[in-house]
DNA sequence: AGTGTTCAAGCCAGTCTTAC
DNA sequence: GTAAGACTGGCTTGAACACT
């Protein structure tokens, strides 16, 4: 339908349809007259394909939020009003770069990056893939589009183009402007004439435009089965499609930016986010470049200014996770802010009202490994079984911050808020992490965070090639005892003094200490202990312990008995594990000790 | 004090089973 | 059909006891 639209509008007003497509009449192998694209960006369809993502869909909050006024804002007609804003691309003059500044919010232009954004950049706008989704870390590599290029400058980050080209634009015409134009006025036409459906109608078609322009194209490199699963249409336009959610993203990035340090934002969707921050201070917040961009656009498309729409408010919300957030107390004649990213709800609760209170009640009572039945968009498409299963936990886009305690019906929850990670990697680990995690607990309070945090620092240790480390804290303290033993006889990491001593003495002075630590069952030491620990084949290796709370405590309680120890060197070094930077290791062959690098 | 030995526990990779 | 979970067998390592 929006192809029709689109296609038949085009050719209605005289436009060239190949021309603002970058298309061109050619013979194919068979003899027949076809389609294709221009020559000159045939070969660079890849690197746009890889720039075209969804939408920015992050949840930078967990838990029930303070009282205050939170509300849902939305860019108006986003997509639409992204392509309509597009000046006149000259396919032909298209050229390689990796120049940052060439990047500007007037091109068509898609890079491959490498990134830095500074430390206090709260929402970095570079998107980066990980399995089923966009991440937005603090560094990495991404494939960028020319706004989100010229965004990240302007805040401040290092850019690196890797590979990348620019299509510059002519901003005396917009080719894409009239379509959309019309598509709006039929849109208000059928809303003046009370005709709900005909309206409707018209909305799908508008937005379905950018859409199509997405479709069918040639697979990403990361894409889970190497074909196309649907077939390209004759709007099919991998650099409109990735120059229009590219613009998008950095539009909401913009202004998530530009808002107050003060300002709590819950999450964003997609073309609208959720935050406590005043109608004054979001309206300040777009005066952006990209904002303005949009805002011109659309005083020229509607007569008015405004990209945003308040949408829904509430008192207090429940944030969970991408897309799935309820209310917990309304605000008198608002709306109920409720998405539940098709979590399938008994089919009792029919109201949105008993509906958000069933959310919050399954989230309120959770177990650990509550699976929920989240409907699949392939279901409508005729896949009965194409459900899957999601939980009431966080989903860890971001790294989570304990800010206190919130009343959560009749009991106290955690409230966290969140950083970005700082780069895929961490994202990584800390995805890995909480698949364990969850299995056995739920994240609700600040000492589970820390716990959690423990299950952080052991995955990034066991992720440390030839560090053959426990799963569990309790083994990792088992393991962390043996090595100080290990050290302790050999007299090595300042324990020189202590080796001689007799075994008896060593079990005495180390048991005394432990006489008041919780673990002390696991801990006390036998003179065999200490036998055992003097083998030639028993080694250890400094450097590889997680920093867990067990560990700490325990060597903590080591040094006071043995004074002069640097039990410390056993963990993993503090300035972050692994890949940065050689790890000295002591390894024991023997009764030699041999210290090298490893490379 | 040092070394030999044994049995249990933990880990991993591969295979089978079950739920959706 | 897929993916997660359960099960299995081989291998390594550690704890404990025995012996010199």
């Amino acid at each position: 339908m929006a192809e029709a639209f689109f296609v038949e509008d085009v050719s209605a007003n005289g436009g060239d349809l190949h021309k603002i497509l970058a298309q061109e009449l050619i013979t194919k192998e068979d003899g027949k007259e076809g389609t294709a694209l221009l020559n000159r960006l045939h070969l660079r369809e890849t690197l746009a394909t890889e720039c075209y993502h969804g939408g920015r869909n992050e949840s930078f909050a967990f838990g029930p939020t303070k009282a205050g006024k939170w509300t849902d804002y939305d860019l108006c007609a986003a997509y639409p009003t992204a392509l309509a804003s597009i000046g006149s691309p000259a396919w032909d003059k298209a050229y390689g770069t990796t120049e940052p500044s060439d990047f500007t919010d007037q091109v068509l232009g898609f890079a491959y990056v490498h990134f830095e954004f500074p430390k206090s950049v709260r929402f970095p706008t570079l998107p980066v893939r990980a399995p089923g989704k966009l991440i937005f870390p603090l560094s990495g590599e991404s494939y960028a589009t020319a706004p989100e290029i010229a965004l990240a400058r302007s805040l401040g980050a290092s850019i690196t183009i890797q590979e990348g080209f620019v299509i510059p634009c002519s901003s005396d015409e917009k080719p894409y402007f009239p379509t959309i134009k019309k598509s709006l006025e039929h849109r208000k036409a059928a809303w003046k004439a009370g005709n709900d459906l005909a309206e409707k109608l018209h909305k799908a078609i508008a937005n379905s435009i950018p859409g199509k322009m997405g479709q069918g194209l040639p697979p990403k490199r990361d894409s889970k089965d190497y074909s196309r699963k649907v077939p390209p249409c004759r709007i099919t336009q991998a650099f409109l499609a990735a120059h229009i959610t590219g613009m998008i993203r950095g539009t909401a990035g913009e202004i998530l930016n530009r808002l107050p340090k003060s300002a709590t934002v819950i999450s964003v969707t997609t073309d609208g986010f959720i935050t406590d921050s005043s109608l004054a201070e979001v309206t300040a917040a777009c005066k952006g470049p990209l904002a303005s961009i949009l805002a011109a656009t659309r005083e020229s498309l509607t007569g008015d200014p405004r990209i945003l729409e308040e949408k829904r408010s509430a008192k207090r919300l429940l944030p969970i996770r991408n897309r799935v957030i309820a209310t917990l107390a309304p605000r008198p004649g608002g709306n109920l802010i409720l998405s539940r990213s098709g979590i399938r709800t008994p089919r009792q609760y029919r109201s949105t009202s008993q509906k958000n209170e069933w959310l919050r009640n399954q989230f309120r009572e959770r177990v650990p490994g509550l699976r929920l039945t989240q409907e699949s968009w392939r279901q409508t498409a005729g896949h009965p079984n194409s459900d899957f299963q999601v939980g009431l936990e966080y989903d860890f886009d971001r790294q989570l911050v304990y800010e206190g305690m919130e009343r959560c019906g009749r009991s106290g929850h955690g409230s966290f808020s969140s950083r970005p990670w700082h780069s895929l990697d961490d994202y990584r680990v800390a995805a890995a992490a909480f698949a364990e995690f969850r299995k056995s607990s739920c994240l609700r309070t600040q000492e589970d965070l820390a716990l959690f945090d423990d299950h952080m620092k052991i995955q990034r240790a066991r992720n440390q090639k030839d560090n053959p480390i426990p799963k569990d804290p309790l083994s990792i303290l088992m393991h962390a005892k043996r090595s100080f033993l290990r050290a302790l006889v050999r007299g090595d990491l300042g324990l020189d003094p202590y080796a001689p001593l007799p075994r008896k003495e060593l079990c005495l002075r180390i048991n005394r200490e432990l006489a008041a630590s919780p673990h002390k069952a696991h801990l006390e030491v036998t003179e065999d202990d200490l036998k055992n620990a003097r083998r030639t084949n028993s080694t250890y290796t400094a450097g590889t312990i997680p920093r867990i709370r067990l560990v700490e405590d325990f060597f903590e309680r080591m040094e006071a008995a043995f004074p002069g120890g640097t039990l410390e060197k056993l963990c993993v070094p503090l300035e972050e594990q692994g890949e940065k930077g050689n790890k000295t290791s002591l390894i024991y062959l023997g009764k030699t000790a041999v210290l090298f690098c490893r490379p």
